[in-house]
DNA sequence: AGCGACCCTGCAAACGTGTGCATAATGGCG
DNA sequence: CGCCATTATGCACACGTTTGCAGGGTCGCT
């Protein structure tokens, strides 16, 4: 089986003219092949092994039946789940995945970007968009279609599933305040991605909604979304708001450092402070204390915006522009009534 | 820049022949070319954009600078970052990794190896290799290279680079006996697995080492490396040898089941039990207790792995087969001294 | 019987590169 | 001045598919 077996062997094979035997092997076009003529070819084509060469049919067909996948960065644990349904969904559909972690470098962005092009990619799905319009101006004339997930634009210029992030907010701002919490802060994400814009915005609404006045001392951004940052923005909010008796992240690792301030500080984690997440990501019910966080239906995300992408490669233009997927609340041991 | 710009629009540009430019751009060949006119096409290539078609340079070449990684799961936090290894040094030396989870299922993962054989991959690195030679004789005649991470096999039939599972399990023992314990239990992995394989060796010369007998009771095998498993072969360990005052568990995800165990019989870790876990997954230092274990640098795993195979693919058959990592230990809050 | 319609299949030209071979130009040397 | 070695480029084919076009055969209908 060294020299692989090709069209033209299976071709030998059965007896015909091998355009015949692309056209009895191709779904699209057996149609126009003598029924048992189709199944002789078949036949052949199995006994011989043969597989389809990619690249030649990519050079005719202008089809790689790839996707590329950007994540900022594969080992933060909301990408493996999100990244996992993708896979599992264009896989069926015999479409492989290439995916490229950005570092949430604009740069890396730009050049994995154009390297996935260079690849013959037949669309994209990113997980790395800004608020900011640059990527979209950025993209603005590549023929492959592209999804983001997990992120999502004010206006609907790109389609784009994700989280209800202001409703996962309004979850968690409802879960303290029917706790009894008054004096609730946010520890919002970077306000250029979407996901920590939206968040703050829920949380706003949700204060409003609950009759809660917001301190503005009490609202503060960290400019990535990890634990130092979390860390960091915590004590700022400590040391400008003092009288707070919650802190809603917009995000469980942000929710972390939160964790590391209060023990520094001699505080407690729920009874002093309460604190709630975001993203309920994989293992956050074994933290100490359990993290109470709202959670997100991360795999279906990723299949929802593989499912989305399939559409746009099959057809024109159909389907929804944007999907929301709802999120659920997960009450653990981070929150409890304020203390006194 | 609709159609793209291809070897002959350059030619045309540079006033010479579409071979020529080939030539010019290939640094193998451009020692054939004249320099200024390689100069010439460089500089018409640049001004036009041009991207070599890398579906046709496969298909002549048949090389893809694409490698297959197979992985159990993704979402297992083992794997991120042993990926991220793999990706960023694969892709340093321009080469794309195509990813694909078997879930452990052999049937996926001899489908996924092919579906990659078809997509003309240059080589594998697979962290899915079962201890039984089933993988090593179904990929005989395989003319790709093939490297094993995280695993490896008995002899050195495949190259491979993982952890020193061996010293980590001893490590994980030595600190145990040095804190005092004496009944020590294994709470092994599945032992078709190399890892599950090694870590119980590891284990049985360090009791050997330290000078302590083991009691065969207390040594018992988990199916597959999940919590679930963990906490089932726990409640065994427990019954059988109930006198043990710690378990060296093959994985942390074992250790975290043992954890749900020991609260569900009113045991404290670590006052009545210690118990120490293998990997160092992400965030193990937050768990309740923060977990004792053997660190395991998986980055540099990956990166070593896609150095070994970029090698073979370069060359002919240089390099070492096998290498070992060597892993650290942390001591943190699940162990102690025994009770008493 | 003749004619058109239809079905099937062969033919050949692409798709964009790489590369062996031929050939033209140049220089060195006897 | 002629010849050979060397260098630089053109030429054309091949890689394995897909696909428009054409033609051969069969059938039905008038």
């Amino acid at each position: 089986m060294r020299p692989s077996v090709t069209l033209r062997d299976v071709a030998r094979a059965a007896r015909v003219h091998p355009g015949t035997v692309s056209r009895a092997l191709n779904a699209e076009t057996r149609g126009l092949v003598n029924e048992e003529t189709a199944e002789r070819v078949i036949r052949a084509a199995e006994e011989l092994g043969y597989r389809p060469n990619p690249m030649a049919r990519g050079l005719k067909t202008n089809r790689s039946f790839t996707v590329g996948v950007l994540v900022p960065d594969i080992t933060n644990p909301l990408f493996p789940p999100i990244v996992r349904g993708i896979e599992d969904r264009l896989g069926a559909a015999g479409y492989t995945s290439l995916i490229a972690n950005t570092d949430n470098d604009p740069d890396r962005e730009r050049h994995d970007f154009e390297a996935m092009r260079a690849r013959q990619v037949d669309g994209f799905i990113t997980a790395t968009a800004r608020l900011d319009r640059d990527f979209v101006s950025e993209t603005e004339g590549v023929e492959q279609p592209i999804v983001l997930v997990n992120r999502r634009l004010e206006d609907v210029s790109l389609p784009a599933v994700s989280a209800d992030d202001r409703e996962g907010a309004r979850l968690a701002v409802e879960h303290v305040a029917g706790l009894g919490h008054r004096r609730i802060a946010h520890l919002g994400g970077p306000q250029a991605l979407s996901t920590g814009h939206q968040r703050r915005i829920g949380f706003t609404e949700a204060m409003a909604g609950a009759g809660l006045e917001i301190d503005e001392r009490a609202v503060r951004f960290a400019s990535a979304f990890t634990e130092a940052e979390g860390a960091r923005v915590c004590r700022e909010l400590l040391d400008a708001a003092p009288g707070i008796t919650a802190i809603v992240a917009a995000n469980d690792l942000l929710a972390l450092g939160c964790y590391d301030v209060l023990a520094e500080r001699g505080l407690r984690c729920p009874e002093d402070v309460s604190i709630v997440g975001f993203n309920d990501m994989p293992f956050a019910d074994r933290f100490d204390p359990p993290l109470t966080t709202v959670r997100i239906p991360h795999r279906e995300i990723g299949a929802a915006a593989a499912d989305l992408l399939l559409e746009r490669l099959a057809d024109g233009e159909h389907g929804p522009r944007q999907l929301l997927l709802a999120p659920s609340f997960a009450a653990r041991r981070s929150t409890a009534p304020p203390p006194g």
